[in-house]
DNA sequence: GAGTGGTCTAGACCACGCG
DNA sequence: GCGTGGTCTAGACCACTCG
């Protein structure tokens, strides 16, 4: 037993509502006939609730009950979490094909706007970085990235081919955390025209952000534009459970 | 006191995260000490200090402690909540004037994709409406909604002019849980053309989205047209702090 | 008023990171 | 080994909803 004994209740519990044993729109049997289902304290039972509240399969109501939602059962099915990065290779992983042409790899110091988006000091370099991105050798975005090269320590053209995010993650030992992204619409430019293949009425999908670590230092600023006709962005959004 | 104690803990953490008291990238005091001075026990601690974390201010390792996080500070200042609605209305609140003219409003049978996404039978009414939105007296953005006539009873043409997000929160008691969109760029359409007067170069950024109640019903699917140049689409994404 | 979830306590032991 | 956060207990009282 190397799990926390909440997040097998809470396991326990996805299970029943995923296949019915919990049906959608009813009231889960109370904590303390949970707590004693499980042998376990009531405290126990709330935080194994807290976790399937997050995942949004649970709400419950004060006086009231704890309730199933009528989405739980579909969205118990979801196996990954919530949360997806657009570090393009992992999305396709096991469906496509995806390569990576470096259009452009070279340090240069940040502009004041980059040194601010990257919290860096205007002495410290950058990588700038243009990739090229292949789905089945069919080009579909044009990804720029610009990066700190104190925490991307040497970058070669190999890991620029594959993917930035398992070099960080498995290699360098640093964690992703959190992304804040823009998306946009827009007309295509030269670059796209060129290398994206787009003409005039064919319009691009752009996505600046800015990624950050764990620790909340910033990694990435990069805005990526894809063909219209090549892949969308996917979000799902919390309520906010709390009130006015 | 009308607040929980853990939530006035974390208002009080949080504020001495922005005003500088806690630097980033520094050690929190330890929980045992925080509980000593706030007078209380450790686990009302925890609960005070999951709250910044779930904001993303803070980190834990065990065995180490609990670090604030680089972006902290500019983050604490985000005064709302992570979530956002595109309830356009809600979002140029008190900057601009937002005004809604309805192209259509009428009462049909769901389509087969509808009464999937809606989870209603095929015997079930919806409103169908389509809306064209003003921004400052400029059309920005087409919404075309179906919503399931059971939920949004006596749907008047003043609400539509209005929002309808308020309506159900604050007339009929409703609240509202989570989203799931799809968001894509694409060529102009003829009602794109007509209202939005983009011409065959001029894009549109389109989110599909079904937004659900707190119990998990879904009460709209739409399709919301924005012209290229007028908005795009902000999100924060949270990293998963669970281990591989 | 009865029954539910929400909060809180004052301890205990465990798991992990680090020197 | 020490100090940290992570988990857990067995209670208690409060706040809310509903019949």
């Amino acid at each position: 037993m190397n799990l926390a004994k909440y997040k097998e209740i809470a396991a326990t519990i996805r299970k029943r509502i995923s296949d019915g044993t919990y049906p959608a729109k009813t009231a889960l049997p109370e904590q303390i006939k949970l707590a004693q289902e499980f042998k376990t304290s009531r405290m126990t039972i709330q935080k194994a609730l807290e976790i399937l509240m997050f995942e949004d399969l649970i709400y419950s109501k004060q006086g009231s009950g704890t309730f199933i939602k009528s989405n739980a059962a579909s969205l118990s099915q979801l196996d990954t979490g919530i949360n997806q990065y657009i570090g393009t290779t992992a999305l396709f992983k096991g469906k496509s094909e995806v390569r990576s042409q470096v259009l452009e790899k070279k340090l240069r110091l940040p502009t004041p706007d980059e040194s601010e988006y990257l919290q860096l000091d205007e002495i410290e370099a950058v990588y700038d970085i243009i990739r090229l991105r292949f789905l089945d050798g069919k080009p579909y975005s044009i990804e720029h990235s610009v990066m700190p090269a104190k925490i991307l320590k040497n970058l070669t053209k190999e890991i620029l081919e594959k993917s930035i995010y398992y070099y960080l993650e498995n290699k360098l030992g640093l964690k992703i955390g959190s992304a804040y992204r823009k998306i946009s619409a827009d007309k295509p430019n030269d670059m796209d025209q060129k290398y994206l293949k787009c003409d005039l009425t064919e319009p691009v999908l752009q996505v600046e952000q800015t990624v950050f670590l764990q620790n909340g230092i910033p990694f990435e600023y990069s805005t990526t534009r894809h063909r219209y006709d090549q892949g969308s962005i996917i979000t799902v959004t919390k309520g906010n459970g709390a009130p006015a």
